[in-house]
DNA sequence: AGTCAACCTGAAACATGATTCAGGTTGTGG
DNA sequence: CCACAACCTGAATCATGTTTCAGGTTGACT
């Protein structure tokens, strides 16, 4: 259930419970301490500190800062991937999937609002991996996109790859926008304001072309 | 012409015309290192050896190295800006505008597309300096949606300023994938595509909806 | 009730780099 | 051609933090 796509770092060791453990412990340290501070401001010490274990531990389980770092990016890309597949489920037209994923988005993105952090910062801190994170996310939307416009449910004129990374756009930004930023005044988990996500979805229902008006091109 | 919204750092002190001109050594050194290297990889001996000039002197014109890093984001966004608007000039419709301005905002990243990453970074360098810049460009674009809502040249259902965020997303993510990702393989100047800029305006283009279709409201 | 992997530890080695400071240089006005 | 601002300099001071290493601890198995 987690070593499917992972493969990109941890260095391999035997591992026994004991070990498995004080990995896991590591990983959510780093998480946190992470998404506090960003790369630069959290050290090693923080994050063992933090998960209560001693700072030499560190190095038996991760070869560097950079790949706890790495693991812990494609680790979060799987849960918002996850999220957003969760909610998508039920959806019948392309729209009503658009508006599911979008919400799975938000929703694991207010719940850990710190993480978003995280994934953005990994553009510096490994350009690689970042671009796996996206790419993972933009592929399963291409598919779902390229099969509505087969079903006729969307704009045929789209081209399906680059719509979705205009998707991603909105859905990066006015998260940014509207969860993130008006967030940090008081501290409340808030939810994306209803009309701000109505709103935005209409702009995205327009965009993706409806049922209706395929009329002429020009 | 350019004393006008910066105000945020810069040591206020008399300066010379010689001075003056060794602080704009500084900063155009700055903007090299720091797009080649990043924030934390960029050194201030770095800096001042890329601008011929002694270390110390380094703190005559700014305070910590953080102080030049927010001027010289906030003289980019100028730039980004002024790009843009040039493009917009001569545009009418609220659709031929927003090519223009997409136009001018690819044009800029793609000559300085390392300039880029200095903007994005300001995320995790200075936050305020970051909001700044998205809110400066942002306002713009709502005030012209708006204008155009109250024209019947878009869809008077979308709200301006998601509409607005919605639209640097785009631009942002499509810039970041289809100008600077590709571009990496080689290292050709390389505009966009253009079969990607179409699509792309056809997603926006459906996005702001158009004259004709404002019939109902479901 | 001993043995041996596997696991854990944190002080110290090493590296890096921002910032300061005591003292030099330049050039302009008188 | 003197004097004094304004300007410049880079070695030394501090601070921080990653990574290593020599030596302990734990617990499963016998």
């Amino acid at each position: 259930m987690t070593t499917d796509e992972q493969s990109l770092s941890t260095a391999g060791r035997p591992l026994t419970a004991r070990g498995e453990k004080t990995r896991a412990r590591l990983l959510d340290a780093a998480e946190h301490v992470f998404a506090e501070l960003g790369y630069h401001e959290a050290s090693i010490v923080k994050i063992t500190e933090h998960a209560g274990i001693g700072l030499g531990t560190f190095y038996l389980y991760f070869e560097t800062k950079q790949a706890i770092f790495e693991d812990l990016v494609l680790d979060l890309n799987q849960r918002v991937r996850r999220s957003m597949s969760e909610e998508m489920e039920g959806a019948t037209t392309r729209i009503e999937a658009e508006r599911a994923g979008f919400a799975g988005f938000f929703r694991f993105t207010a719940e850990h609002p710190a993480l978003y952090r995280v994934v953005r910062e990994a553009e510096f801190v490994s350009p690689p991996t970042l671009k796996l994170h996206y790419e993972r996310i933009v592929e399963g939307y291409r598919q779902g996109l390229a099969r509505a416009q087969s079903d006729g449910d969307i704009d045929p004129r789209l081209d399906p790859h680059v719509a979705a990374w205009a998707l991603m756009g909105v859905g990066e930004l006015i998260g940014m926008r509207f969860l993130l930023w008006d967030r940090d005044v008081n501290g409340a988990p808030a939810a994306l304001d209803d009309e701000v996500f109505d709103s935005m979805m209409r702009f995205i229902d327009n965009a993706l072309g409806g049922r209706r008006t395929q009329g002429g091109d020009e």
